[in-house]
DNA sequence: AGTGTATTTTGATATTTTTCTAAATAAGGA
DNA sequence: TCCTTATTTAGAAAAATATCAAAATACACT
């Protein structure tokens, strides 16, 4: 499993999931609000696959990426615990 | 000024902030926590500095290392907004 | 079986990051 | 001024990451 503060140090992958948290989207979706090429794009997106920052579906041809906030509620306690006063 | 999300996604210098949560060490004290060069510590610092995530102040020939909350505290709110159910 | 669409994997290259050694800087004290 | 201690900077090597083009896989439909 890799690690969720590498998985969100990208730019992209940010991005991935600030669109992902309006709705799912498809893989396809995905590639078009970036200037990327879909291998790339795929890249990114087993990264965060990778860090349990999202969850997969598949329909048909296409794969449904969606948002997994159970993660980031951890990163938030961790946060939280340094950020105290 | 250094991306706050790249800074944390090392290890080591996650492990140095926790240290500076507790109280504010010199950078020898930082280094003897690591088995890592001085060099490379200062680098590390280096990047927590021009992140913003730590202040410094000199005291003679040590400098003082201290953790800066208010950027972890943006973080957070970002955070929360993703996470958000 | 063959074709088309959506997505992932492979293999290669370019860039970034981590780390080290050695040199440079900063400050105090003899 | 010279020496010692603490820290940073410069330069280089090694490791990790981002990116692309091309090939491979998955699935639906005819």
């Amino acid at each position: 499993m890799r690690d969720v503060w590498s998985a969100l140090s990208d730019k992209t992958r940010r991005e991935i999931l600030m669109l992902l948290k309006s709705r799912p989207h498809t893989a396809g979706e995905l590639c078009d609000q970036f200037d990327l090429t879909a291998a790339t794009v795929s890249h990114h997106l087993s990264v965060l696959r990778e860090a349990n920052l999202v969850k997969t579906r598949r329909r048909a041809q296409t794969v449904i990426y969606s948002i997994n906030t159970t993660v980031l509620q951890d990163m938030l306690v961790y946060l939280m615990g340094v950020a105290r006063k």
